[in-house]
DNA sequence: GTGCTCCATTTTTTT
DNA sequence: AATGGAGCAC
């Protein structure tokens, strides 16, 4: 054990580093023992605290480093609070347990993983491959994967999860609906899928150690013992089972010191429970609470606004964030026309505030909604050659070419992977078609075996003979790889190059001589190199902890201030960073606050404090912005100024001409407000559509009396002499109130009909499977004449 | 068993 | 606009 000492010795300057916090946060610092919960408005050196309380435990000998555990929700938290600990002590910064969640716990479990009936090596789920065992499944019980949707019961099976339901509680608790039946169902086998396959989703890594802990109370004091302090970052955003795991951990020494906002919490559909905070107290009736309420970041025009925002919420902790800064600029408006005008106008304000201002480029942030939105940023910038990173969407490691790759990796660490196995025992192809695998998986189910020990006797299996010689060649390949990897023979990258180079991966992408496939390609290169780098970086390589510590890398971590470039990311993605510059794009009804969801109404609050989030992201300059018009599902759709900007202060608002912003602070009464534009049954934000005129083709639409001659049948063609419905309205049959068979919904009426020409939809209202919205011109419908 | 074409659906946010 | 599934031809 490393002892541990400050840079310099003498203890009044040992403690020196006190003196520029304020007393508040100085005493959330250096209160001693016991629970501790800070009540940290936005910008108000929260992470210093928490820094200085870490450098400032192991000063006064409380505890040495690895007896400190201190939890984030993001990587990129948990790296800055790493950064700035390792400034103020030094090398013993890299003993003390810190992390994410998700990583410290699999780090935890890799070690423990036997006890609970996992191999070490065992696979993590991300969100994809679970909803690709979930879909598995349902096929398997006969379940259309189109009407129950694998995400929507992976959402279910996630909150039981969270709320510590294991799958014969849940089977007990929730009988009745249809859905929890299914859940109930499917939760039951996925549980054991995922032990079969000695693979962990994201909530086992949380709540297996509480299952762990539960079971073996010896093993608990050992880690109570160990992590004697235990700081938590963002608590307002904790789970239940995050909840549960901790207070295990401090349920000997109670030194838990939670930060914490609840008017940022914006993860509830991730299973956040806000009453975690708010019931810290009643949870430790000796827990001592400090309010941080001094904002360094922001403007008091911006704090002024962010605080008439968060107003409006009625749930809410009574605190006044204060700041000794001057109101600076207003804050400015930026209306568009659609998104296009948008980005462009935000890249000129951006180029003449670089110039004129002395802003640089990592200054800026644009924060959105929704990932998409992006997309027209991107393009923008690089017109304007502005330098930007994007981060989050569709991460490195979530491409197709990457979870390929890995795939092979992972099934080499874990033969029992049945996720990844499948993956790609045909990815090349090599003759293992559908019909085979399926085989192959009913006999597994069958016998009790699992794929791979099938696999290894295919012969003895009932299989298209073909496909046996393909299985043998495949199994013979991935058992040399696991001997080279378990001898130690190769280098980690040397193996993954032999990997693509003798499965064919790599063969089949140079032959494919597509842009898209030479990505993949570079895609892939980049990731050997990744791992190289991995190895140079650690002397002990093992590919499966390799392997895991990249299952929970997301985009988040690429996230660097100091590059010279325009950050843009999702609000939620924004949380904990500060910018000179931000703007608020797609401020729009529907987008932000979000639309309607298949049955759940929005959350408005949530939304109203991720607006609040978005805002105290700001420190000198704050715009907003929305659009009038705006593309979605490819269509161009009318868009309705976001609630919020008829929310805000607006003394503290202003137009591009410097006028005040005109509001209407009546226009949404009712919470279920985002539903109000599309009160017609089935949600259908496409029904306001604004152009479809601009483009025409040749192709066009007619009736066609089919060979059976039963019924006339609508079909499409391609002609020089087609029949434009802008100027013949009357020849088309498919009028609102027409009766109508579906080749496969059945039969319905149409109820509501949009755009012209090719571009002509109509609604239909089928008896059996509710509203659907079709293209006229490539439905299969026909119409039934009475 | 593979690959192509047509159709339908998708968009919240993240570990 | 982009992805994925179903159905069909080879």
């Amino acid at each position: 054990m490393k002892s541990f000492t400050m840079s310099s010795s003498s203890q009044a300057n040992q403690t020196s580093f006190l003196e520029g916090l304020n007393p508040k946060q100085k005493e959330a610092v250096t209160y001693s023992d016991g629970p501790l919960l800070i009540v940290a408005g936005a910008g108000s050196g929260k992470t210093r605290v928490l820094t200085y309380r870490i450098a400032y435990l192991l000063q006064q000998f409380k505890a040495a480093p690895q007896e400190i555990l201190a939890l984030t929700f993001t990587n990129k938290a948990a790296r800055e609070m790493k950064d700035r600990i390792f400034q103020l002590i030094g090398d013993p910064a890299h003993s003390l347990w810190m992390g994410t969640f998700h990583s410290v716990f699999s780090r935890i479990l890799r070690v423990e993983a036997k006890k609970l009936g996992f191999g070490q090596d065992f696979t993590i789920y991300d969100t994809s491959d679970a909803e690709t065992v979930i879909k598995q499944i349902l096929q398997e019980l006969n379940y259309d994967p189109k009407q129950i949707k694998p995400r929507t019961i992976h959402y279910k099976i996630s909150d039981a999860k969270n709320q510590l339901i294991d799958p014969d509680t849940y089977a007990k608790k929730f009988i009745g609906s249809t859905l929890d039946n299914i859940t109930s169902k499917v939760y039951t086998i996925y549980k054991k899928r995922l032990k079969d396959s000695n693979a962990m989703d994201f909530d086992d890594l949380l709540i297996l150690p509480i299952e762990l802990f539960d079971t073996d109370p010896q093993l608990l004091e050992k880690y109570q013992n160990r992590f004697r302090y235990i700081l938590i970052d963002e608590y307002q955003d904790t789970n239940h089972a995050q909840y549960k795991v901790t207070k295990l951990l401090a349920d000997k020494h109670h030194n838990l010191c939670v930060v914490g906002d609840d008017a940022q919490s914006i993860y509830s559909f991730r299973g956040a429970d806000i009453s975690n905070i708010l019931n810290f107290k009643q949870d430790y009736t000796d827990a001592h609470q400090v309010p941080l309420e001094q904002n360094y970041r922001s403007t008091k025009s911006i704090l002024t606004c962010a605080d008439s925002i968060i107003k409006k919420n009625e749930k809410q902790l009574n605190k006044t964030l204060w700041t000794e800064k001057d109101y600076g600029e207003p804050i400015i408006v930026l209306e568009n026309f659609d998104e296009r005008d948008e980005a462009n106008r935000v890249a000129q304000y951006i180029l003449k505030l670089s110039q004129q201002a002395k802003f640089n480029y990592n200054q800026f942030a644009i924060l959105y909604r929704t990932n998409y939105q992006s997309r027209v940023f991107e393009e923008a910038f690089r017109r304007h050659k502005i330098d930007y990173q994007l981060i989050g969407g569709l991460s490195f490691y979530q491409r197709k070419e990457i979870k390929d790759v890995l795939a092979y990796l992972k099934l080499l660490v874990n033969q029992f992977d049945e996720t990844n196995l499948i993956r790609i025992i045909n990815e090349p192809s090599r003759g293992i078609g559908q019909k085979s695998i399926n085989d192959i998986r009913r006999a597994s189910r069958e016998q009790g075996l699992r794929v791979w020990e099938l696999l290894e006797q295919v012969e003895e299996t009932q299989v298209y003979r073909p496909a046996k010689v393909r299985i043998r060649e495949f199994v013979n390949m991935m058992n040399e790889f696991r001997e080279a990897l378990t001898t130690k023979k190769v280098k980690l990258h040397e193996l993954t190059r032999n990997v693509l180079d003798k499965s064919g991966y790599m063969k089949m992408l140079v032959e494919e001589q597509s842009h898209e496939s030479l990505m993949r390609r570079e895609n892939i290169l980049e990731f050997i190199n990744a791992i190289s780098y991995y190895e140079k970086e650690n002397n002990k390589t093992s590919l499966s902890a390799f392997l895991q510590e990249i299952s929970l890398i997301t985009d988040g971590d690429k996230f660097d201030e100091s590059k010279p470039a325009v950050t843009l990311m999702t609000v939620h993605g924004s949380k904990g960073l500060e910018f000179p510059v931000v703007f608020v794009v797609g401020l729009e009804e529907n987008l932000f606050p979000v639309g309607v969801k298949d049955n759940f109404d929005v959350d408005i609050e949530e939304e109203r404090r991720l607006f609040y989030v978005a805002i105290t992201r700001a420190q000198e300059r704050l715009y907003f912005s929305h659009c009038s018009n705006r593309f979605k599902y490819g269509e161009e759709q009318r868009q309705i100024r976001s609630r919020f900007l008829d929310e805000v202060d607006t003394s503290v608002v202003r137009t591009e001409t410097g006028a005040t912003l005109r509001q209407r602070s009546d226009r949404f009464m009712s919470t279920r407000g985002a539903n109000s534009n599309t009160e017609n049954g089935e949600a259908n934000p496409n029904e306001n559509i604004v152009s479809a005129q601009k483009r025409r083709s040749s192709l066009g639409t007619t009736i066609e009396y089919d060979s059976a001659g039963k019924s006339p049948s609508h079909k499409s063609y391609s002609s020089l002499g087609s029949i434009d419905y802008d100027l013949n309205e009357g020849m088309d049959p498919f009028v609102v109130g027409a009766v109508v068979v579906h080749d496969k919904f059945g039969s319905g009426k149409i109820i509501s009909r949009s755009g012209s020409g090719t571009q002509t939809k109509v609604v239909v209202f089928f008896k059996n499977r509710g509203q659907k919205k079709l293209m006229l011109q490539a439905a299969p419908l026909s119409l039934i004449k009475d």
